[in-house]
DNA sequence: ATTTATATAGTAATGATTCCTATTACTTAT
DNA sequence: ATAAGTAATAGGAATCATTACTATATAAAT
């Protein structure tokens, strides 16, 4: 993966923003930047940042979100707002009883708590 | 919601199978009993049957799946083979500290875990 | 049986994502 | 610094899942 200034524009968008966007909103914020950008960079270039694990796709009710935040870490999505917030959530003990209990090799977790955040309710 | 053998028979396929379908391949099924069966009704269809409560939406990798079993349970996906299998995991304690820590009260949970499934490690 | 309202088939439209291709721009070797 | 080679881009077309539209059909109520 060589450099591009497209990359370098569209991993700053997503590293100055907690908003977990879309592809699209990612495309419109790096057209104020760059005028002709184009979507398919977009989408490739996300493809890769979360290839070479720098950024998190989070894939949620048929549209994909991206995520600087690589840490094991899952999300609260408010059904009331729509916000989606951070969350860690121990993982370990659970890895280790699907392993027991199912002969299942946990490489990854996606976790989505929907309900009503703390302003809604 | 009233009768109609259209919705009758896509509930009969969803109950019939344990391989968590896409609404293609609901479709793909329903034809063959019912050669005009269209898209859009079996769409509709799985809509008014996940309102109703009758069955699950498993929203995972910007595809929908439909599940039959409406208890509480989670997935685990196979990176090899593709499968997609049940796992009941334990959410009460869960639920509740979330409900502490991020006074964020949970009304529904989708957890995937993907890794390898004991047929291909 | 008639009326009324909801469901359907068929098709068009939308939205997200991927694919294609000619052009552009890093990188490496000269 | 220049040329060659390779990877990335812009722009647009294509694909796939899902939703919307509309005239017709069918279930339910009277």
């Amino acid at each position: 993966m060589r450099y591009s200034k497209q990359r370098e524009l569209i991993y700053g968008i997503i590293k100055a923003t907690s908003t977990h966007p879309t592809a699209n909103w990612i495309y419109q914020a790096a057209r104020e930047k760059m005028a002709t950008i184009s979507l398919g960079t977009v989408y490739r270039n996300l493809d890769q940042l979360a290839l070479e694990g720098m950024i998190k796709v989070i894939s949620e009710g048929n549209i994909a979100r991206y995520d600087w935040n690589t840490v094991s870490h899952q999300h609260l999505r408010c059904s009331v707002c729509g916000k989606m917030s951070d969350i860690e959530i121990p993982d370990r003990q659970l890895i280790k009883s699907i392993k027991h209990s199912h002969q299942f090799d946990v490489e990854k977790i996606e976790m989505i708590f929907m309900g009503i955040c703390s302003e809604h309710n």
